[in-house]
DNA sequence: CTCTGGTCGTGTACAAACTACACAACCAGG
DNA sequence: CCTGGTTGTGTAGTTTGTACACGACCAGAG
């Protein structure tokens, strides 16, 4: 693994620009994870990228990162431009940067996690259920895995899922929100119990009406992202 | 933030390879923060990288990815060329791309997070306390706090500290690796009751002696590194 | 108007986990 | 033989998590 040069010596000379007619080999991207509930399921947002001749293939949306640009910035322009939204959460993921994960070049991907409150159609834009997700391209397959595991584990210790929601929900409704995620049942009375015992909701003072007793509506309270002790225990 | 392409349209022909004559601007490179323990205390590997006028600076080890190295493997290279030691945990950490962290030319660097047994003196390599940093290169300063806090997160449900301590420890020496890397102390006892009950150590059947009662060596078990429900509490 | 289905909202008993804390065992060295 | 400093163990009290039942309330059917 040594490259010859004497040990000791200054690798960051390695991070000026190349000289001319050595450019770098390696570029960047970003890959954006969009996730939303549609009907009580777990979606995520994919783009068509090409059909063989008896399966089409999909990949999250993504792209180069331009020369000025942050990798955040890159991240939300790339699901901007796809997934037309007002997503409150992204938050950088993993880096991809294995040498054959995309056929031709070498190209290192940033991936980054993405929380819509609503599953929008858009043109060119796909939602699958994050349990049946269809063919992906590249190692969007392993992008997945990352981004459903960090979602899943800053349920328990974060209030993440809010970025599933939009302000005028019912405990019932974060109440499912965390059950999609987690792919099983909460107890109703030890999850309200907890969250407002967490002080991360606030009553609005209206209510929804419907064929039943009528429910509170709540909403967020100031802080945005908040890592709290324990939000989620076993059963909520 | 559109690209004047028109909406829908696949913005995977991006990763081909860029046409002759304009070659990618932003370059991949990774960076290390290696962190050990010395007398009781959490140090950080550091590299010199210049010296101004009345001030030295420094920075973490790393470099350029190669064409055909993976960031992993990368990021291993560029620990070992300088710190040489059997580290068994390196991690990544965060991918840094802001376009200013480095001046003169833009580069993308993936940060990892190592833990060794030892900070063991090498050449060119300077170890510090992680409560008294010096001043540090590029963005390095926000690269030492994303490790630092990862590391506290990470010791508080899996058993990440094992990688700061070699197999034949005392209780008392995991104990101060927690309380080294926390910086607050934790009840002997419940400590000892904790780490015990999951199984994570086993008696190697061995004691250390001293002036004092002889303490029983540890290893670890076969698990190398796992996420338990929760290793530490408030107290240990 | 009454009935009914289905949801909303609350409290209580039990079990488990966490926290605080004290004392004897043991060795090296004086 | 005594002493200092560490190792090793257990118990009581508090807090937290878990399981579970019942009335309140509305819309719609009859």
């Amino acid at each position: 693994m040594s490259d010859g040069r004497r040990p000791g010596s200054d690798d960051r000379k390695r991070r000026s620009p190349a000289p001319p007619g050595t450019h770098a080999a390696v570029a960047v991207a970003v890959d954006v994870v969009p996730f939303a509930l549609r009907e009580g399921r777990l979606h995520a947002a994919l783009i068509g990228v090409r059909a063989t001749e008896e399966s089409r293939l999909f990949a999250f949306p993504g792209g180069r990162v331009q020369p000025e640009e942050s990798l955040d910035v890159a991240a939300r322009r790339c699901l901007e431009r796809h997934v037309p939204s007002e997503g409150r959460f992204l938050e950088q993921l993993y880096a991809f940067g294995e040498p054959g994960r995309d056929p031709g070049s070498r190209v290192v991907s940033v991936a980054y996690l993405a929380l819509l409150p609503r599953a929008d159609d858009a043109d060119g834009v796909h939602w699958y259920p994050c349990d049946d997700l269809p063919p992906l391209a590249y190692d969007h397959g392993a992008v997945a895995d990352k981004a459903l595991e960090r979602l899943q584990g800053k349920l328990a210790y974060t209030n993440i899922a809010f970025g599933l929601l939009e302000d005028g929900f019912t405990l019932a409704d974060l109440q499912r929100v965390y059950e999609a995620v987690l792919g099983r049942g909460l107890d109703r009375r030890n999850f309200r119990k907890k969250v407002l015992a967490l002080e991360l909701v606030q009553p609005l003072g209206r209510v929804r009406h419907g064929p039943h007793r009528p429910a509170e509506l709540f909403g967020f309270t100031e802080r945005a992202l908040v890592t709290v002790e324990t939000l989620l225990t076993k059963k909520g």
